[in-house]
DNA sequence: ACTAACGGGACAGCCCGTTTAT
DNA sequence: ATAAACGGGCTGTCCCGTTAGT
């Protein structure tokens, strides 16, 4: 019917299932989230979600994959990819986050919640979660890469290590803001990442010129 | 039998009990741990549990107020009180967890667990992990003050913000080793955080001759 | 298949429940009767029957408002309703409970085995099957009134008063006869109330000339 | 110590006990009550009752055969053994219940209760209600055979019928009181009894002269 | 592709009664 | 005689998943 063909009903339905049952397991969990909660969410029926879903298990795993993916995608890997400045538009993200006000934080991070909960108890859904870990942090890492090469950013700090650094810090800070419902400590914590990071840039003088113009700074 | 009088059987039984509980909540989570676990590890009956404990709630609430409480206060809050260098003692710590090995990672910390997957679901749990968040850090940041008073911390630091930071980047150095199953994370994680406290530390030319010693450093 | 496709399955099954339920409340009473026990005489399953009933409490008050009512309509009402003379309507149906062997005492009456137990410990339910004894009052109540009108019965008499006395004496009666298993007390409480009934009712040659005839008398 | 050489305390307790246990089974009914509601209405503990009762099925039996029957004695069986005319004492007792409020009704009859829920479910605690009920009818009948032989009752009554007639219209009568938290069917149909017990009283003008005065009238 | 209805097992908590130790 | 502690089974409810019927 439209332009893109209405990408099927059928695909349309798992996709509402889908960004439902993320919302839902965000805030409650694997094991405080029964399937009627899933359900009554959606508006549908039991049967219709067992259509498109073998098991909770398996809708886990989608929303993992899926949907969990899909915000961080859009939350920062585009950002790290298009920016002509990884390292000042990961700072702007961090930025905006000590913005937040405590009812923002109060679901806290979609990831580290399912990483929390399920890592010691269900390995297939741990290794989903784990991959998105890898692929947040190969991301900023990427970034570094990039900002070094092309000079915004220091030559000597270890990229990796930086990177999995800044996700500890934000992990843990997102984590007290959750566990404190206060944006205070979020403030702090994210705070010193910003000037740790910060001290990683260079400064214009230090910069050789470029063509392009970096977009986020 | 023994001088003491058996000590009350009554507390030696709760808190035999209250050990278990924590262990399998650890591991398991609150949704994750049914009251057969709990009832199955410590040996005892149902019947038994319930004549100490009124509830599965109650239950946790101990466990974070006493047996969890406990281990935080053993584990951290006894070395930075006792320490000549709080600093350094804090330093002595992340370093011994960077020799973790997967397997002792693989529970994560107990009282960041609790705190991702109660927070958003009961507020009464809440505010007792929360609580132990805040002594946490208030430990830190007297520790830290006392290694300014005493000459073995730069004093413009603002402790209560390096405080909560090291906190936070602890605590989502976890998460990833959690996750990952895998102490690489951490080491690289808590490698940048002591290389950022190390920093903090003043050099012994800086320090103004003392009485005592610093114990840990 | 049939007309009505089914009359909704969901209908007839919740009907077959409500039906066993009141027949094991019956005997059982509310805190005597388990759900295993309704369960298991309905044939069902747990999760069917909570899928057509909430809670037990739920249960109960449908049987009281549904099961029961329909039987006080059917056994009760609709006689007294439909009678030309409802005060010899009632005699007879006294009467024929004096017939009643042990067997048929042994149960006694579920409206006043319900107002027994559940009166003074489930507000909720206490006021459903007060419901029913209202109804029931002022059914016979009406009755006395039309019979007057009809000239079957004598004028002086308040109906309201002579229907609750007559109400009381018969549950009375039954409990008696549910206590003792004997059908003699029954046959001698009934019986007295029956003679108080006839001293009520108009001799023909009292009776104006009417057209209608009376059916039961 | 007293007077009365202090009954051993042994059955001190088990009176005190038995007291407590008849007050919560009178309005939580049998199953209603759990062993440890009798127990922490008595301020003891569970060892201490089962020193005194093997089980809650001998409770009951006790509460039953001793302080339901105390209470049966006390309120009804001494004033009719000891009037000189037992249909006057028998009249004064109803016209009393008459001016019972809404709270007075509410617990019922404890005979009526407890005949209600147990007499379908436990043989042997069916019967031991059943013999308070006989040894109530009895206790009237002979009292009304007594006011016959002193000329305080007409002579034609079948005593027995008429006494089974009171106490089935007894039982009805609070049974609609404590359903419908109200006094007024109450006096409705106490009211009817009474009037119908009146009508068997003889006037003064139909009396042979007598030595005693009657004391209830 | 979806609904209504159902199956059966698990879970938190309660209950009756026993044991151990005075 | 009484208190403290415990054993084990049962109850009401929920939960994951399936099936019959469009």
């Amino acid at each position: 019917m439209s332009a893109e063909p209405s990408l099927r009903k059928r695909e349309r339905t798992r996709l509402e299932l889908l960004e439902c049952a993320k919302e839902v397991l965000w805030v409650n969990g694997y094991f405080g989230t029964s399937m009627d909660m899933v359900v009554a969410a959606s508006g549908l029926t039991k049967g219709a979600f067992y259509y498109h879903f073998p098991s909770k298990h398996a809708l886990a795993a989608a929303v993992i994959d899926e949907a969990v993916a899909g915000e961080l995608e859009q939350r920062w890997l585009v950002h790290l990819r298009e920016a002509e400045n990884p390292l000042a538009a990961l700072i702007g993200i961090f930025r905006r986050v000590c913005t937040f006000t405590g009812s923002d934080l109060r679901r806290g991070c979609a990831i580290n919640n399912l990483a929390q909960e399920l890592s010691a108890v269900d390995e297939d859904l741990r290794q989903r979660v784990d991959a998105l870990f890898t692929r947040w942090i190969d991301a900023i890492a990427d970034g570094f890469t990039r900002s070094q090469q092309r000079g915004y950013m220091k030559r000597g700090a270890d990229v990796r290590r930086v990177a999995t650094f800044s996700i500890a810090c934000f992990e843990g800070a997102i984590s007290l803001g959750k566990s404190s419902h206060d944006p205070a400590p979020v403030g702090l914590a994210l705070g010193s990442l910003i000037d740790y990071l910060e001290a990683l840039r260079t400064t214009p003088s230090q910069r050789p010129a470029r063509a392009g113009k970096e977009k986020l700074s």
